[in-house]
RNA sequence: CGGGGCGUGGCUCAGCCUGGUAGAGCGCUCGGUUCGGGACCGAGAGGUCGUAGGUUCAAAUCCUAUCGCCCCGACCA
């Protein structure tokens, strides 16, 4: 490929709007250009990373058995309601009308559609476990698109679904997955973890996030440098030192406390309490539906006075209490300060559960066996000390709803966690019966007897992959790409094309590397060496092949190393092997990585 | 959805407060010099100042509405 005719506007400022590293790279290599908030248009060099990325993704299905399927990215609403998720995705799902008036949604996801698929055609316990998979676009109506690729409202995912006749059989299926990810990542040279992860609104009984670490994300993990535990903190645990609450149980006493609004006050207000020795009360709404009704529940969240509340704990607690009878929890919310106040007669400041009766109340873990701590009294400028929880409050339900915190204690073993921001490449869910029930997937075993499919699914942000590596491997030059994700795998650069014999060296290695099947972008530009070797470095192609006239009066090129920025000399009548060799080296150093 | 910011040649921005016929740098075109880390000289092309309405003799500038984009928060398979 010829740069002269080819389409790369680099960019030689830092264009403003971009915030993150991949983005501002993105941007001012050239890879991409904006159409819309979270809409991006993909020009040719990141076209040709991204089918590398694809290319990995399915020579990696295709080797445990996925087959490819191509799936619409219109949907008729009737899918979606059959399975509760027309209004359980809300206002996240992009949605139209035909001209007569139908409703139809754009797919943020494929479970439905497949699962149709499953249900009319699988029928037997002979015909699984099946694996299908698709690389396609979707659709999600982000509240907020940001940092350039990493949260968009239009991306391509891989998405693979596996059916199963029962769970030992998803675990198995699971396994190949998580397998074959690692594969997928490995090769596509990115440094990941594997995280414990919630399962959200794909509901399902275990779920594996694939994380990167890097402040651009939007997750946070806690993990265990000794024994390896990971888990995002919507999900994550850790191990309580306990505290000492004194030997006897005083009684409740209610005292003053002027203008005390929060914890912090407390702690310095004459006759308050620590912040571990005090209860934090929260008031939540859980909104509920059924058909077209909707309900809202006002529920009490206890926490230690010194731990943050985990809104995605919480929901999960919540809807358990919820869903049943044919209600279902569509979402949880903060309640606002009039609905408090209505509810238990004082201000936020002063709230507390001692003697509440007619609301839900739930506690969290690190609460239990706690006496003597100090609490609002529902009136305000008013707390009470000397609260025993088990004896004075009325605990509907005990669940871990605090989010972790760095140097906390390892839930598996006797190490430390440590708390880092991380962004989701991969999530894999045990999805069980969720969607064969809600959509009648079943089928029949060897005993004649019908039972519902037992699905698995898994998804990778294939852009995602492309942006998170560029997050993690840049310098103050540019980008520094992988092998074998970049678009090229060698740029020829001729430092003055008016050089006839610079320009007859550089015409004769592109072909003859073409010629070897390498994947060569020849810098034909009229223009100076400076622009010409920044710009290579900006876009970040692995190797250089600098032909100049010092070297070349010696017979010689230089081969540059785009990680290292390291040159050597090597006889021009020799480039094209070192070039092939350093290639094939770098490739098989990522494809059997271990 | 709440808070903040920004929309002016292709790009980065100045001009707006204090109204008076639209600017710079980069890029682009042509000519010349230069040629190993974003050169220089000369000559050019290119803008309904996001959109609509209002105030005014006069609006990029003041007022109102609206659209778009960015950031923080809420939210987020």
């Amino acid at each position: 490929m010829r740069w002269s005719q080819y389409f790369i506007p680099t960019l030689r400022e830092d264009p403003t709007d971009a915030e993150v590293v991949s983005h501002r790279l993105l941007l001012r290599a050239g890879l991409i250009r904006q159409l819309g908030a979270g809409i991006y248009s993909y020009l040719p060099l990141a076209q040709r990373s991204i089918l590398k990325i694809s290319d990995i993704i399915r020579e990696e299905m295709n080797a445990i058995g996925g087959q490819e399927f191509y799936l619409p990215a219109i949907h008729p609403a009737e899918l979606w309601q059959e399975s509760g998720r027309w209004s359980g995705m809300g206002d996240n799902m992009f949605r139209l009308k035909d001209r007569k008036g139908g409703d139809y949604c754009l797919g943020m996801t494929h479970e439905e559609v497949f699962a149709d698929i499953a249900r009319k055609h699988l029928n037997s316990y002979r015909q699984l476990p099946q694996v299908w998979y698709q690389i396609q676009t979707k659709f999600r109506d982000e509240p907020r698109p940001k940092s350039g690729l990493l949260r968009v409202r239009q991306f391509t995912m891989k998405d693979a679904y596996t059916f199963d006749i029962d769970y030992a059989g998803l675990d198995i299926s699971f396994e190949e997955q998580r397998r074959a990810y690692c594969r997928i990542y490995d090769r596509c040279g990115l440094e990941y973890v594997i995280v414990e992860a919630d399962s959200g609104s794909m509901g399902g009984t275990a779920s594996n996030e694939f994380m990167v670490y890097t402040d651009a994300g939007e997750d946070m993990v806690a993990s265990c440098p000794k024994c390896g535990y990971a888990a995002n903190t919507e999900k994550a645990r850790s191990r309580m030192n306990g505290i000492d609450d004194g030997s006897t149980d005083q009684a409740v006493e209610k005292f003053p406390t002027p203008g005390v609004r929060t914890i912090e006050d407390l702690v310095t207000f004459p006759g308050g309490a620590a912040a571990d020795r005090q209860i934090k009360t929260l008031v939540y709404v859980s909104v509920g539906e059924k058909g077209d009704e909707t309900k809202s529940t006002p529920v009490l969240a206890l926490l230690r006075g010194d731990h943050p509340l985990n809104e995605v704990k919480l929901s999960n607690a919540l809807a358990k209490l919820i869903n049943k009878d044919g209600w279902r929890q569509t979402a949880v919310r903060p309640a606002h300060p009039e609905e408090i106040f209505d509810i238990l007669g004082a201000h936020a400041g002063s709230l507390g559960a001692a003697g509440v009766t007619n609301l839900t109340v739930i506690a969290d873990e690190a609460l239990r066996g706690r006496r003597n701590m100090t609490t609002g009294a529902n009136e305000d400028d008013h707390h009470l000390r000397g609260v025993s929880i088990e004896r004075d409050i009325e605990v509907k339900e005990w669940v871990d709803i605090r989010t972790v915190a760095e140097g906390e204690g390892c839930p598996k073993c006797d190490g430390l966690l440590r708390v880092a921001k991380a962004l989701e490449v991969g999530h894999i869910f045990k999805l069980g019966t969720k969607y064969s029930d809600s959509m009648g997937a079943r089928v029949l075993t060897a005993e004649g007897k019908e039972v519902p499919i037992v699905m698995g699914s898994y998804g990778i942000g294939v852009e995602r992959i492309l942006a998170a590596s560029i997050e993690l491997h840049n310098d103050e030059a540019g980008i520094i790409f992988p092998i074998t994700i970049a678009p090229f795998q060698v740029i020829v650069t001729p430092l003055n094309m008016k050089d006839a014999d610079l320009k007859s060296t550089a015409d004769r290695i592109y072909d003859e590397l073409t010629r070897a099947g390498v994947e060569a972008l020849y810098d034909d530009r009229d223009e100076r060496a400076g622009v010409k070797l920044n710009d290579a470095d900006l876009v970040g192609i692995p190797f250089q092949m600098r032909i100049g006239q010092k070297k070349l009066k010696e017979g010689k090129v230089e081969f540059y190393t785009r990680a290292t920025r390291q040159s050597e000399d090597v006889a021009a009548d020799a480039a094209m092997e070192l070039a092939l060799q350093r290639i094939q080296q770098a490739t098989r150093k990522l494809n059997y990585a271990e």
